[in-house]
DNA sequence: TATTGTTATACTCTATAACTATA
DNA sequence: TATAGTTATAGAGTATAACAATA
């Protein structure tokens, strides 16, 4: 994408190449399920968290109460969750899931794992490891450079 | 994200971790300059394109004529780029960019290297460049599996 | 009073289809 | 006829604010 000449201009190129291509390739995976990245999100946390209200959803995802209604609009029109009244505070809605999406999400899950088997297996075992490592290092100082705000480059 | 308890998914879940993080930084880093990712992208393509037409823009972006109306429109209203007349297609339309849209991308620029510095200052070179070999690798497996289509995971 | 989830409204990104102006 | 870019329309994700029902 941004084709640069220096070193490590070119490495922070790859990286950003490998982001793209693996959402390119997630995002078609879940679209063969008839899924978004969005929903998706609610499933998984769904399944994380077993049955729950929206407003648990919606600190779940870190979203608003507003995008929790139309993403379990739209999942509720496409058939993977259901809004039930909740059994005891009358206010809330009760999500779960379908038969459809508890297949789905398990499907997903297995997807998943294949994904890291097709990217990984053949590997050597130290040298995943050495990657998993530079990978965390990238992300704790990316951490670090976000905790100290770094938004003075205008 | 998905936390999984295998050792290849592990190593995924990290790779995702690092592509949540960076886009993060990225959209943070563009928001301080009233720019989203996409209209980032567009005025990427037009530093490296040189004012030209919005057709060319939606092929350097893969999206639509329709959406890059959209985008020159708000790329317009917020002062980053200009529409004029083409000088010699009177249907089609130049898009250049203004001052501000000039020194922004020199901006965005800048804030790239330091990133790459940021994240890569300090790692010996033999290492970065195994990395970056890691990388490439998993890239060119996803781009394997996309091309035999992979979507028979229902 | 505080909380849950809604409607109302708005902005961004994306698309297809129909249409205008021009090649 | 084909191309450039528009309007019309639509759907998804995101948000805030006002409001209803309930705690």
């Amino acid at each position: 994408m941004m084709r640069y000449t220096h070193k490590f201009g070119q490495a922070l190129d790859t990286v950003l190449e490998l982001t793209v291509v693996l959402s390119e390739d997630m995002d078609r995976g879940l679209a063969s399920h008839g899924l978004t990245v969005s929903r998706a999100h609610l499933l998984w946390a769904l399944r994380q968290l077993g049955p729950t209200t929206q407003r648990t959803l919606a600190d779940a995802l870190a979203v608003s109460p507003r995008t929790i209604t139309g993403l379990v609009d739209g999942l509720v029109a496409t058939g993977f969750v259901t809004r039930e009244p909740h059994p005891t505070d009358r206010r809330a809605t009760h999500v779960s899931f379908t038969e459809h999406g508890a297949r789905t999400v398990a499907a997903l899950e297995r997807g998943y794992e294949e994904l890291a088997q097709a990217l990984f297996a053949g590997t050597p075992a130290g040298e995943v490891d050495r990657f998993v490592a530079s990978i965390e290092d990238l992300v704790v100082r990316l951490r670090n450079l976000t905790t100290r705000g770094h938004d003075g480059d205008q």
